[in-house]
RNA sequence: GGAGACGUCGCAUAGUCUGGUCUAGUGCGCCACCCUGCUAAGGUGGUAACGGCGCAAGCCGUUCGCGGGUUCAAAUCCCGCCGUCUCCGCCA
């Protein structure tokens, strides 16, 4: 949710954002006309509940015929101070439901839609394989050989977009979740396992239930929602908490399984495992001071290169353009690594600075010399499943073997190559 | 799944039976000041969040797990839900 007072008194600032995300910037103007009507029918009720709370202590210590005309008046005004709350809970209702509607103000992101990103750095350069002179496999073929993921099954037992990792595969994920754990870490983080089934409520706050809702698995019967990254319950974390930054930002990792419907993406990505009901994912995750969210933003874009050095591969950093930000974030930087048999880049990690948005919605803020005030989110992604695809694609061999790059190596006993299982 | 107990301003607790000086008391912690020459103690005051009005000082409203209801009036009575704990059942 963004800040209300920031509409009232800049609205322009919030108009425009909506125009570079491509949204309605009317709805500025709603907000603040829902927002004039509130105030009105909240002084109107607050001033009669005051008349009758005053009265109230009178009747308390009357008696006799004083009393009876007491209680004839204090009958009166409970029926209009009745009618006034719920005519202020109505106006604050529809403010709420207007407000909601509003994404993040983007602060920086270039304007226009998905393919309006803008690249910041190449990082690395991609193998040329015709030098080589051998024809890369894609990841699935590699994986096959490798006895390391099989779709078959994964979809005999669940259904498309489902697999399974097996031998060396599953533990090359594990490899890559251990090692972007480890780093996170030894960066101060506090390693989290979290929940993956989360209430209503926390998905709402950490603004996935907006324009994507259609991307969340929902358990009908127990009403809760699985999550699509640590994200939602990292944030939902400190909760209705006033936190200490004083320290500095609170930094988490979360490692969790992640779910997602992939709704709207029929024949994309349908090969292999690159866009997938179920992976698992470390995400980073801090609660910041809102002056310091474009610094620790960088933070974790630097963390996030850093584990993409370590396992040694060619990728981009792009700058999302403000159509293509989720709801809640008020900018995005992608790494995406190059995909040799797509010919094409493939994202890899993703940060979002939230600003002060998820953590309005989820209450949370820091005690300051003049009082509380809401703090800054962010979160980035430091390794998942589908780092798999990039590594076995980039570091193949002729033979269909794979070198392990040396950041993997520690956390698999060693291995230096992926042999072929024939 | 069943039974019971509980949920109050950072923490701990009083208040709920018997609705109205509860403007939610007290202790601890914390902050400021005072006193005191001594590894301390004592004194005084302050100390929740959110919202509305106001240039401001301040005034007003909301919140006693959450949501309804009864009532002129609800922390207090009624209903539903959530959570915690204890016991039982079931299951790894």
């Amino acid at each position: 949710m963004i800040d209300l007072r920031l509409l009232r008194d800049n609205p322009d600032v919030v108009r425009a954002s909506q125009q570079a995300r491509g949204d309605d910037p009317a709805l500025v103007d709603a907000v603040l006309d829902a927002d004039t009507r509130r105030r009105t029918s909240l002084t109107e009720f607050e001033g009669l509940r005051a008349e009758q709370k005053a009265l109230g202590k009178q009747v308390a210590t009357a008696s006799g015929d004083q009393k009876a005309a007491l209680l004839a008046r204090t009958k009166q005004l409970a029926e209009a101070v009745k009618k006034h709350q719920a005519e202020a809970n109505a106006a604050e209702a529809e403010l709420d439901e207007l407000l909601y509607r509003i994404p993040n103000v983007v602060e920086g992101a270039p304007p226009g839609g998905e393919d309006d990103y803008v690249v910041l750095k190449e990082v690395g350069t991609p193998r040329d394989f015709a030098a080589e002179g051998f024809i890369p496999r894609d990841h699935l073929e590699l994986g096959e050989g490798l006895a390391a993921i099989d779709t078959a099954r994964g979809a005999k037992v669940s259904g498309s977009r489902f697999y399974f990792l097996t031998g060396i595969g599953a533990r090359l994920e594990l490899a890559i979740l251990n090692a972007a754990m480890d780093q996170a870490v030894a960066e101060g983080f506090t390693p989290m396992i979290t929940p993956t089934l989360v209430t209503p409520a926390t998905m709402r706050g950490t603004g996935f239930l907006g324009a994507h809702a259609d991307e969340i698995y929902r358990l009908e019967r127990d009403d809760l929602y699985l999550v699509g990254t640590s994200e939602v319950a990292l944030a939902g974390y400190h909760g209705d908490e006033i936190v200490d930054l004083s320290g500095g930002p609170r930094r988490y990792a979360g490692w969790s399984a992640c779910y997602r419907r992939e709704a709207g993406s029929h024949g994309k990505d349908v090969r292999g495992i690159i866009r997938v009901h179920q992976f698992h994912k470390v995400e980073m995750f801090s609660y910041c001071a809102v002056e310091d969210a474009a610094a620790e933003h960088e933070r974790m874009l630097a963390w996030e290169e850093a584990m993409l050095a370590k396992v040694e591969l060619p990728y981009r950093v792009i700058d999302t353009a403000a159509g293509d930000l989720g709801t809640s974030a008020a900018r995005k930087f992608d790494c995406e690594a190059w995909l040799p048999t797509q010919q094409r880049f493939l994202e890899l990690t993703s940060t979002s600075n939230c600003t002060t948005f998820q953590a309005r919605r989820m209450n949370v803020r820091e005690r300051t010399a003049d009082g509380t005030r809401t703090v800054a989110t962010l979160n980035g992604t430091l390794g998942t499943t589908r780092w798999i695809v990039a590594i076995l694609e980039n570091h193949q061999q002729a033979d269909g073997s794979v070198r392990v790059p040396e950041g993997l190596r520690p956390y698999l006993g060693g291995l230096e190559v992926l042999e072929p299982v024939r």
